[in-house]
RNA sequence: GCCUGCUUGGUGGAAUCGGUAGACACAACAGACUUAAAAUCUGUCGACUUCGGUCGUGCCAGUUCGAGUCUGGCAGCAGGCACCA
C-alpha cells in the first residue's frame, strides 16, 4: 500500500527547507504569472471551501510553473474583523492573540495540503507594518478630496453595534449578524467611489473574455453592472404655483425632479418627494399631521419583504407646481414613502399611465391617468414598454418614444427648465466602523482646525493593546489615553478619530503588497508593475460586488495617486462553486454530523448509535449550523493530501457546486494506490539511469514510434489542453485513461528509452494535482533528486499525438448504421466503397437510389437515399 | 417584476467547428482470486424490443443530409437586483 503519510511529510519538509516555492526574480514581466486565491479570514479552521479554492490555485500555479512561467503564488490573512472582538467579549482573549492563534492553527492545516505558496511573502493585514501603509493611502485620498465626512442616515447593525455599507446589507439584514438593520443618523467617513462609477462601468467591457485571456465570468460582470446601476435621464424644474405656500424654510423657486422618461411629461399628474426631502421638512414645520406622517415613514422597516408588501402612502402637502411643458397644468406635490432621498434628487414626477408604481399611487389617490404613448396593439395600462407613438403630447405627437425622449430633453435644455443627467445606483462607500479590531482612521479632530490628517511621518497609528471589552461599544472611545493627542497643525489639544476602517479596505490592495511585502514604502512601483495584473484570481462568487468592486476602485485610485499605472487588477477571475453535503436531521429535528449517521443498504440512513431513523435533507452548502461539514484535516490524515486534492478537482467543473461524497474520495485514494503500484512495477522493469529527460522521441520518425509512446503524447496534448481551459476534472479523467493504457501494455517489448519518455509524461501530467506522489515516484523510477524536474512540462510531439487511424461513422439518412476503420485523411471513395459493403448499411440502401452523399473527412459519411 | 445562468443514465459529469450521445468516475449487480474478509482484477449498467430494430439530452416548433450543440416559443431550477423615478 502507498505510504502517503511518510511520503507527504518527507516532501513537504524538503519543499519548506529548500524554499522550493520561492518566487523567482523577475527581470521583465514577460513569462510572468501571478496566481492568487482570495485571502482567508482567520476564523480558526480551514474548511472544504478553502481547500477547493486553494487546490484550484495550486494546480494552476504548479502547471504554469511547469510550463516555464515565473510564478508568484502568495498567501496571507484577512486578519481584522468582528469575530476577534466577539471572542474577546465572550472568552476574554485579546483580539490580537485570538487572531494570531487562529492563523497559526490554520497554517498547520494548510501546510499538510502541500500548497506551493511562497510563505516568505505572507501578510497579516492586522500588523501595523501592513495597515500603516493603508493609513497613508487614506490620508492621500483625503488630500485629494476622495474622502469626506458626512452626517447622514446610515445602516446600523444593532447587534454588531456598527455602521454597514449598502453592500453589506443583505435582505435588509446585516451580512454578518443577520439581524434587521435600523436607520441611524451618524457622522461617518465616506470614499467617493461614485466619482469612479463611469470608469468602473466602462472597464467591465475590457474584463470580458479576450484572445488568450479568459476574463471574468459574465455573471459577475452583470452583477457589477447592475450594482453600479447607471441610468440616463434628465433633471426637470417644476416651478411652484404660489411660492408663499412653500414657506421660508425652502430656498428654491422650484422642485427639481430626476426622470428617465422625460417624454412622458405630458402625462404627468402629480409630483412626490421623499420624507427626508428638504421640502417635506419645510412643510412639516407648519403641518403637524405631515410631521407625524414623515415619522411613520421613517419607522417603516426597510426589509425587502416589508418593502414589497408595504402599501404606497402619500401625504398631499397642498403645494402645487406647474408642469414645465404644459404651463397651464398644475400638479399636486405629495410626500410619499416610496420615494428615496438617496437616489436622484429625492423627488419625482408621476406619470401613472406608463409606470407601475405611479399607476398604483394614482388609483389610490384618485389622480388623473393620461396615456401619452399609443402602443402597437391594444394594451392595458400601465403601459411601460417603449415601442409606440406619442399622443396627447403637443410637439411630441406621432414621434417614436426614443425620439420623443431626445426632443423633450432638447426642449427642457433650450427653455432653461432642466438638463440631461446621468445617475447611478452606486453610492459612496461608507468606511467608518465603530469597532476596535480594525485599522485606525488616521485623522485627528481638532476643535479649531476640524478634521486634520495625521502627519505621514507619525504613521502608523497603532491600535493600543491594553483595551477592555467589559462594556459595550467601542473600547477605543473609552481608552484612557490613546485618543488624546495634539493637533498637527495648531498644536492644541485634540482627539483621534476612534472609528476604524471597514475591513474591505485591507482586502482592496493586499494583492499589490505581495509584490513587495517587506518594502518600507507602501508599494514598490517597479515590482507591482512587473507582477500585476493578477493573471488568475480565484475565489467565491459571493465577492462579486463587495470585494471585487472595492479592489477595482482602489486600483484606480492608486493609479491616480501615482502608485501604479494600470486600472484593472485582475485579468482572469475564476469563481469556484460551493462545497455541498447532504445534511441530516433526527426525528426531533436536531442536525447531525455525517459521522453520527450511517447509510443502510436500502439507501436510508440511521444514527450510528441506536439506529434511529434519520432524515437526509438535500445537499446544501457545508455550514457549521447544519453540521453537514467534513473536516479537511481529518481527510488528509485518513486519505492523504494528494488523494484529497485529486478528489476535490475531479468529476465536477471548478465553477459548479461540488457535492461531497466520502465514498468517492475513497475512489481517489484507490487511484493513488494504483499509481504507486504501477510506479513500483515500472521501477523494477526498467533502468532509467543514464538520463532523465527523454531524448529519444525527437530522433525517432513518427512511423516507427511504438503505440504507447503515441498514446502518451496524445494524452499529454489532451491534458495540457484541459488545464489551459481550467477543465481540471477532464485532465484527471484523461490521466486515468492514460494510466489504463500503460497498465494494459506489455513491458517486455518496450524499449527503455520509450518507457522513460512515457513515464516522464505520465508522472509530470499528474504532478500539479498530486505533487507528493509525483516526487516520490520520480525519485523511485529515475533514481535522481526530482525537485528540479517538477517544474517542467513534457514537450509535446504533435506528429506523435496525431491519430493515424480514424473511425468513420456511416449514416444512412442521418442515422448511424455502422463504422469504417480507415487511415487518416482517407478519401471519400474508399470510405464509400467500404461503407456500402457493410451489412447494416446495405440493409437500408438496398433497392433505394442514392440521392446525395455527405462526406466529412476523418469523421463521417452520410448516405441520403430515397 | 427585471437581469444572468442552468436543465444529458440511479448520481457527478463527457461530447473542440452542428457530425458515432453517455468518456472518466460514484453507486448497484454479477463473476474471478481467497478458508474468509479486505485489497485487486474482469464483466453488466438510458428505455422499450417480436432481438430486425425503435425511441432517447426539460417541453413544443423551426433551420439542416444531420441538432445535446444553432433559431423562436414555453416550462422548471439556481443565483443576482428591486418602490432606483
Amino acid at each position: 500500500m502507498y505510504a502517503f503519510r511518510s511520503v507527504e511529510e518527507k516532501w513537504q519538509k524538503r519543499w519548506l527547507a529548500e524554499h522550493s516555492d520561492k518566487t523567482p526574480e523577475l527581470s521583465t514581466s514577460k513569462q510572468k504569472c501571478y496566481v492568487l486565491e482570495m485571502l482567508p479570514y482567520p476564523s480558526g479552521k480551514i474548511h472544504m471551501g478553502h481547500v477547493r479554492n486553494y487546490c484550484i490555485g495550486d494546480v494552476l500555479a504548479r502547471f504554469k510553473k511547469a510550463q516555464g512561467y515565473k510564478v508568484l503564488h502568495p498567501q496571507g490573512w484577512d486578519a481584522f474583523g468582528l469575530p476577534a472582538e466577539n471572542a474577546a467579549v465572550q472568552n476574554g482573549i485579546a483580539p490580537k492573540t485570538w487572531t494570531e492563534r487562529n492563523i497559526a492553527s490554520m497554517k498547520d492545516t494548510l501546510l499538510p495540503l502541500g500548497l506551493s505558496y511562497d510563505w516568505d511573502r505572507e501578510i497579516a493585514t492586522c500588523s501595523p507594518e501592513y495597515y500603516g501603509h493603508e493609513q497613508r493611502f487614506f490620508i492621500e485620498m483625503f488630500e485629494k478630496g476622495l474622502v469626506y465626512q458626512k452626517e447622514s442616515w446610515v445602516n446600523w447593525d444593532p447587534v454588531d453595534c456598527t455602521v454597514l455599507a449598502n453592500e453589506q446589507v443583505v435582505d435588509g439584514k446585516g451580512w454578518r449578524s443577520g439581524v434587521p438593520v435600523v436607520k441611524k443618523l451618524m457622522k461617518h467617513w465616506c470614499l467617493r467611489i461614485t466619482d469612479y462609477a463611469e470608469k468602473l462601468l466602462n472597464n467591465l467591457e475590457r474584463l470580458r473574455e479576450q484572445p488568450g485571456i479568459a476574463g471574468w465570468p459574465e455573471k459577475v460582470l452583470t452583477m457589477q453592472r447592475n450594482w453600479i446601476g447607471k441610468s440616463e435621464g434628465a433633471l426637470v424644474r417644476f416651478e411652484f404655483v404660489d411660492i408663499s405656500t412653500v414657506g421660508n424654510d425652502y430656498h428654491d423657486q422650484a422642485l427639481v425632479v430626476f426622470t428617465t422618461r422625460p417624454e412622458t411629461l405630458f402625462g404627468a399628474s402629480f409630483c412626490a418627494v421623499a420624507c427626508d426631502h428638504p421640502l417635506a421638512a419645510a412643510c412639516a414645520k407648519r403641518d403637524h399631521e405631515l410631521e407625524q406622517f414623515i415619522d411613520d415613514c421613517r419607522k417603516t422597516p426597510v426589509t425587502e419583504s416589508a418593502l414589497s408588501t408595504a402599501e404606497k402612502q402619500g401625504y398631499d402637502t397642498g403645494i402645487r407646481v406647474k408642469n414645465p411643458l404644459k404651463p397651464d397644468q398644475t400638479l399636486p406635490v405629495f410626500v410619499a414613502n416610496f420615494v428615496l432621498m438617496e437616489y436622484g434628487t429625492g423627488a419625482v414626477f408621476g406619470c401613472p399611465a406608463h409606470d407601475e408604481r405611479d399607476f398604483d399611487f394614482a388609483k389610490k389617490y384618485a389622480l388623473p391617468i393620461t396615456p401619452v404613448i399609443e402602443g402597437p396593439t391594444e394594451e392595458r395600462l400601465p403601459y411601460v414598454a417603449t415601442n409606440g407613438k406619442m399622443i396627447h403630447s403637443d410637439f411630441l405627437n406621432d414621434l417614436a418614444v426614443l425620439e420623443a425622449r431626445a426632443k423633450a430633453c432638447d426642449w427642457v435644455e433650450q427653455h432653461g427648465v432642466g438638463h440631461r443627467k446621468v445617475t447611478y445606483r452606486l453610492r459612496d462607500w461608507a468606511v467608518s466602523r465603530q469597532r476596535y479590531w480594525g485599522c485606525p482612521i488616521p485623522i485627528i479632530c481638532c476643535p479649531k482646525c476640524g478634521a486634520v490628517p495625521v502627519q505621514i511621518e507619525d504613521l502608523p497609528v497603532v491600535l493600543p493593546e491594553d483595551v477592555d471589552f467589559n462594556e459595550p461599544g467601542n473600547p477605543l472611545e473609552r481608552h484612557p489615553s490613546w485618543k488624546h493627542t495634539k493637533c498637527p497643525q495648531c498644536e492644541s489639544e485634540a482627539v483621534r478619530e476612534t472609528d476604524t476602517l471597514d475591513t474591505f479596505f485591507e482586502s482592496s490592495w493586499y494583492f499589490l503588497r505581495y509584490c513587495c511585502p517587506k518594502d518600507k514604502e507602501p508599494l514598490n512601483k517597479e515590482a507591482v508593475e512587473k507582477w500585476l495584473p493578477v493573471d488568475f484570481y480565484i475565489g467565491g462568487v459571493e465577492h462579486a460586488v463587495l470585494h471585487l468592486l472595492y479592489a477595482r476602485f482602489f486600483t484606480m485610485v492608486l493609479k491616480d495617486l501615482g502608485y501604479l499605472s494600470f486600472e484593472e487588477p485582475f485579468s482572469t477571475l475564476l469563481t469556484q462553486g460551493m462545497v455541498c453535503h447532504t445534511s441530516f436531521q433526527d426525528e426531533k429535528g436536531q442536525w447531525l454530523y455525517p459521522s453520527e449517521v450511517e447509510r443502510q443498504n436500502d439507501g436510508s440512513y440511521v444514527t450510528t448509535d441506536g439506529k434511529h431513523p434519520v432524515m437526509a435533507v438535500r445537499s446544501e452548502k457545508m455550514s457549521k449550523s447544519k453540521k453537514n461539514i467534513i473536516d479537511p484535516e481529518q481527510m488528509v490524515k485518513t486519505y492523504g493530501a494528494d488523494a484529497l486534492r485529486i478528489f476535490i478537482m475531479s468529476d465536477t467543473p471548478y465553477d459548479k457546486d461540488f457535492d461531497w461524497n466520502t465514498e468517492a474520495l475513497d475512489g481517489s485514494w484507490k487511484y493513488m494506490n494504483k499509481l504507486w503500484r504501477l510506479s513500483e512495477i515500472w521501477s523494477r522493469a526498467f533502468d532509467f539511469s543514464g538520463g532523465v529527460r527523454p531524448s529519444y522521441s525527437s530522433a525517432i520518425p513518427s512511423e516507427d514510434a511504438p503505440e504507447l509512446l503515441k498514446t502518451a503524447h496524445r494524452y499529454l496534448k489532451k491534458i495540457t489542453r484541459a488545464l489551459e481551459q481550467f477543465a481540471f476534472h477532464k485532465a484527471i479523467a484523461f490521466h486515468r485513461e492514460l494510466t489504463r493504457e500503460i497498465e494494459n501494455s506489455s513491458l517486455e517489448v518496450l524499449p527503455v528509452e520509450v518507457a522513460r519518455e512515457v513515464a516522464y509524461i505520465w508522472l509530470l501530467t499528474i504532478a500539479p494535482f498530486a505533487p507528493h506522489f509525483a516526487c516520490e515516484a520520480f525519485e523511485l523510477m529515475f533514481r535522481v533528486d526530482p525537485l528540479g524536474f517538477m517544474s517542467s512540462w513534457p514537450l509535446l510531439r504533435e506528429d506523435l499525438a496525431q491519430e493515424e487511424s480514424v473511425t468513420i461513422a456511416v449514416q444512412v439518412n442521418g442515422k448511424l448504421r455502422g463504422t469504417v476503420e480507415a487511415t487518416l485523411d482517407v478519401d471519400q471513395e474508399t470510405v464509400q466503397t467500404a461503407a456500402l459493403a457493410l451489412e447494416g448499411v446495405y440493409k437500408f440502401t438496398n433497392g433505394k437510389s442514392v440521392k446525395r452523399v455527405i462526406f466529412v473527412p476523418n469523421k463521417l459519411l452520410n448516405i441520403v437515399v430515397v
